[in-house]
DNA sequence: TTATCATTTCAATATTTGTTGAAATATTGA
DNA sequence: TCAATATTTCAACAAATATTGAAATGATAA
């Protein structure tokens, strides 16, 4: 893969400083399940155990400046939903420190890995 | 992939955590490219220009505590070497985090990847 | 047109992480 | 043994990150 389809290093140390965090994790987890539907600020907080709404806004902004996770406002509600590219990037990115690109079983698996983005089996 | 399997959370945390430091991530490239030889930290913090010792140290620490490298003495020195299998299971647990699991594009991308582990081509 | 709901913003505080320089430890060679 | 080399450990400090509760914002419904 070229340096120009790589993701950024600082984009990367700022997704890898995201996701280093348990309540953040999770949050991706749960948006992921959630697919494309996304879900509600509110709605993230309840399935995480009712934590502190200011706390749960926190973390969703965290994500939100590391550019994994978007919003849009549906009424009341604001709804966030996983980027896909971002997170499949970051995985490249990382396969990429691992091998050093001179691995064709990597090249492959990218390959692969880029046609999934969360949908299911197809 | 089964959960037994799967990196445990806690310690993927712990390994989001250790790469997300321009520092640290520096010397896991470094590192990954010296390959099974490993470095001596001096010579790190030489690739690093010559950063102060402790610091280098203490950002060795943490990445050995996160179990991405691991260390042995040879005379006066300290040889480095990047744990290849923790760094194939953090891409992997990021891959069943993108895509839930139910994508057989990643199951197929992870095989291949397992079979790289920082080798070149062959 | 006010009350309520969903969420964010803010300020205070607590906690964790990173840096620095000096001193300690371990190894080798003179 | 003594001096030099390679590295770690420690204590002090600085900076970044996370939590809390209260107040502010914006949307809807009575």
């Amino acid at each position: 893969m070229e340096p120009s389809r790589m993701m950024a290093e600082q984009q990367a140390l700022a997704s890898f400083a995201a996701i280093a965090q348990e309540t953040r994790l999770r949050i991706i987890r749960i948006l992921v399940v959630a697919g494309a539907d996304g879900m509600a600020a509110g709605t993230i907080a309840e399935q995480l155990g009712g934590e502190a709404p200011s706390r749960i806004s926190f973390h969703l902004n965290q994500l939100e400046q590391a550019g994994l996770i978007e919003s849009r406002r549906d009424g009341r509600s604001i709804i966030y939903s996983v980027i896909f590219s971002t997170l499949s990037d970051l995985v490249a990115f990382l396969m990429h420190d691992c091998c050093q690109g001179h691995c064709k079983y990597c090249d492959r698996a990218i390959e692969l890995f880029a046609k999934c983005e969360g949908r299911p089996s197809d």
